[in-house]
RNA sequence: CGGGGUGUAGCAUAAUGGUAGUGUACGCGGUUUGGGACCGUGUGGUCCGGGUUCGAUUCCCGGCUCCCCGACCA
């Protein structure tokens, strides 16, 4: 790519409505545009960095078997109201509209219901488990209140994984494997050392679902953490989970963090509540057990931005890097040089390497920063 | 949703009850040229509605916006 026709550019100075680093620094290098709190859109730039997460992640869903699909952003109230979730009271973040002949539609901040319904379409027996499916989703939440920049948004990326399995064992193993993929995934963005699998806080499900915790300052949460036992506990269940772990209290260290991942196991719960069930081997009708798998995939490019960033601006993790070489073409009054650094830069491009080449008018100093 | 703040040019900032200034960005001309260079010149602005006033960007009321704290967060 040719900086000189490169759809945005950087910017001196950080907006005056953004406090979040992530946002300043991602708004300066022309990564994201505000459209309004907690909405941003991705430049072309940012999206090279969100398609790279998302390969990644792809990669890794793939490797243990997960099928990508992609569900819909309109959502009948019908496969809600099953499982209660259709109710404001229960969920308040739903957008909800009307369709032109009056009829209520929500727009998908979640989507197990959705894929439960449409599962129940497919799945008659247990020689059809398990199964997993994932999809890269925008989720439409109306949150209260959207903050932190591109890490608290009404409108956001996530890849949500699900799968079906025709027994608790099976649901476990997945699930397991699920684990070792994330951390996989945590690793290769770059966020590997500071990302903690703990158990989440928030009532009832609490022994049956994790978040993968980074340790990161501009996070809402708050982790107990003893990073030479590797251990970490979220601060809403601290008490239960240190008793537990065996772990006491004073050896763990205090620190802010961001949930870039969240799973858990519904068990038979959706099955039951929307009747999705398969035939056994003996005939009979069993409900299919279900376990989702989320990632907030802009979320975690936040969490690199404010991590990784120093005091001259974002530093990519090579692997979500937008462009592998930014080739600094000079003296572009000098036609020979011009000639050899165009020279440079098709050479680069034909054996496939990411280059964004500065072939701008522009003296060196303006270039670098 | 409760509380606090905010709103001036594309961006960042200043000032004022009486012609709204500067930086940056952008256009043009020129001097430069290995870490956001300089000179000249030009374009461009007071969130919306109402009120007070001879006159409101400024004061008052309402709305909206954005940010922060809290609450919320499968």
């Amino acid at each position: 790519m040719r900086q000189s026709k490169l759809f945005t550019k950087t910017r001196r100075e950080s907006p005056a409505d953004e406090t979040a680093k992530n946002a300043q620094l991602l708004i300066r290098a022309g990564f994201v545009y505000k459209v309004m709190a907690g909405v941003y859109a991705y430049t072309p730039l940012g999206l090279r960095v969100l398609d790279k997460i998302k390969q990644i992640i792809r990669e890794e869903m793939n490797a243990i078997g997960g099928q990508e699909l992609i569900m819909t952003s309109l959502q009948p109230p019908e496969v809600w109201q099953s499982t209660g979730r259709w109710s404001d009271e229960v969920v308040d973040v739903w957008f909800k509209t009307k369709l032109k002949d009056g009829n209520e539609l929500g727009l998908g901040w979640s989507h197990e219901e959705a894929i439960m319904t449409m599962m129940g379409n497919y799945i008659n027996s247990y020689k059809d488990l398990p199964i997993s499916v994932y999809q890269f989703q925008t989720k439409l939440r109306n949150e209260l209140r959207a903050k932190s920049g591109i890490m608290r948004g009404r409108e956001f990326v996530m890849k949500d994984m699900y799968s079906l399995h025709a027994s608790k064992a099976d649901m476990d193993d997945y699930y397991d494997k699920v684990i070792e993929a994330y951390k996989r995934i945590y690793q290769r963005l770059g966020l590997g050392e500071d990302t903690y699998v703990t158990f989440a806080g928030g009532g009832a499900f609490t022994k049956f679902s994790h978040e993968f915790q980074t340790i990161c300052e501009a996070g809402e949460d708050v982790l107990y953490v003893n990073k030479a036992k590797n251990i970490a506990v979220n601060e809403e269940v601290l008490d239960d989970a240190s008793s537990e772990i065996g772990i006491a209290k004073n050896e763990l260290e205090s620190v802010k963090s961001a949930e870039v991942g969240n799973i858990f196991k519904f068990g038979t719960e959706k099955g039951e509540q929307m009747n999705v069930t398969y035939k056994d081997a003996d005939g009979e009708d069993k409900f299919v057990y279900l376990a989702s798998y989320g990632i907030g995939v802009t979320r975690v490019m936040g969490v690199v931005v404010e991590k990784l960033a120093d005091e001259k601006g974002i530093i990519w993790p090579e692997n979500i890097a937008p462009y592998k070489v930014h080739l600094v073409g000079l003296n572009r009054e000098d036609e020979s040089i011009v000639d050899f650094t165009d020279g440079i830069y098709n050479s680069l491009k034909d054996k496939g390497v990411e280059v964004l080449y500065d072939d701008r008018e522009a003296r060196v100093g303006e270039k670098i920063c």
